[in-house]
DNA sequence: CGTTTGCTTGAATTCTGTCAAAGCAGGTGG
DNA sequence: CCACCTGCTTTGACAGAATTCAAGCAAACG
């Protein structure tokens, strides 16, 4: 139980028994299959999820009902509104289960308790957040910088789970391209 | 002297008198004219950048020779790479300065002290972190998701001093186009 | 005043999206 | 055990969009 995210904390900032013991009570866990929302556009998000198992996506709808996939969240990762968890605006994601999954889940009001109780869990909070930044950061150079087939191959170096376990069609939307296109670069890939 | 850095960190964790003379006793100010390098792709990045006053840009630049622009910093922003910053591998990101600037510099040593003897700037880099964390997440949505006109009205008013500020071939790279392209977006916009 | 820099425009080329259809598992119910 | 869905991927033809290459023009600068 939360074994996953106590290697996650640990292994970034070491934890004494009772630090530990201290957040371990501010923890809950919670199982969604898959297909199952965490979250919906138009709710006020009040979790933080770090995946002990399985599989999520966040996304935005359009208008005209096509779906854009903003993050996968794999085992080790933590997925999220963050603006309308910190504001308690309502979401402008939507967030669900790619494959029946464990989460452990940090409300608002227990994340806020640990930031001033625990100097451990602000730093590890800081270390997570500045991992995330620096992951998001080399999306956006790679898309402004690199043709289709170096993303992709890219794509499948740096994350090759996500690309063995989730369809090719929400790697697309990841990418923002069609699943047609994607198609053709895997092809052009293989040499013809 | 530091106005800036700190408003910034006042307006979001309030400081003391004795708490912010132990900080600024590890800040230092530079001032870089337009067209200066603050880092180049190779060297190890030792610090973190706020500005002060001025512009600046983190690019990368390809074999082929082409720039990709992957964030602008204005006053009030920070800038860096991060990556290079903590873990002392070679930045691949270039910095260099759009216009005449002022920066608070914080080295990597003063940093990690910082966070080791003052917990507010600890909180400190955790909001300004997550905020940035947030801004990005937000342009990969609108990059995935929107046409690039409406890409380019957000950006104009999320950011409207940039887009007043940058010549238009680097709004055009941030935005992963050609300056051609743009130009066309923007004639499309001002009706014909 | 000449040069540089940045923005715009045009025409040709290349790439991507759209629409329609077909193939290919995996799963379910009969 | 087989036939039939259903969800996912691939393919083709065509239309639309962006890049490339080339040129022109205006403003800024030394």
């Amino acid at each position: 139980m939360y074994d996953r995210y106590f290697e996650s904390f640990n292994k970034r900032v070491p934890l004494s028994e009772s630090e530990w013991e201290l957040i371990k009570g501010h923890l809950s866990l919670k199982k969604i299959r898959k297909k199952q929302y965490l979250l919906q556009e138009g709710d006020v998000c009040k979790y933080v999820a770090f995946v002990e198992k399985g599989a999520l996506r966040s996304y935005t709808v359009n208008e005209d009902g096509s779906e854009h996939i903003v993050q996968f969240a794999l085992e080790g990762w933590f997925i999220s509104d963050m603006y309308s968890y910190l504001t308690t605006e309502p979401a402008t994601y939507n967030i669900d289960a790619i494959e029946d999954s464990e989460l452990v889940m940090i409300s608002r009001e227990s994340s806020d308790e640990l930031l001033e109780q625990s100097p451990s869990y602000k730093s590890y909070l800081l270390q997570l957040i500045t991992g995330a930044y620096i992951a998001l950061q080399k999306r956006i150079t790679a898309t402004i910088s690199l043709s289709l087939e170096d993303r992709y191959t890219g794509l499948i170096k740096t994350y090759p789970d996500i690309v063995q376990r989730v369809p090719q069609h929400m790697i697309a939307s990841y990418m923002g391209l069609t699943p047609e296109t994607l198609s053709r670069i895997r092809r052009r890939l293989s040499g013809n």
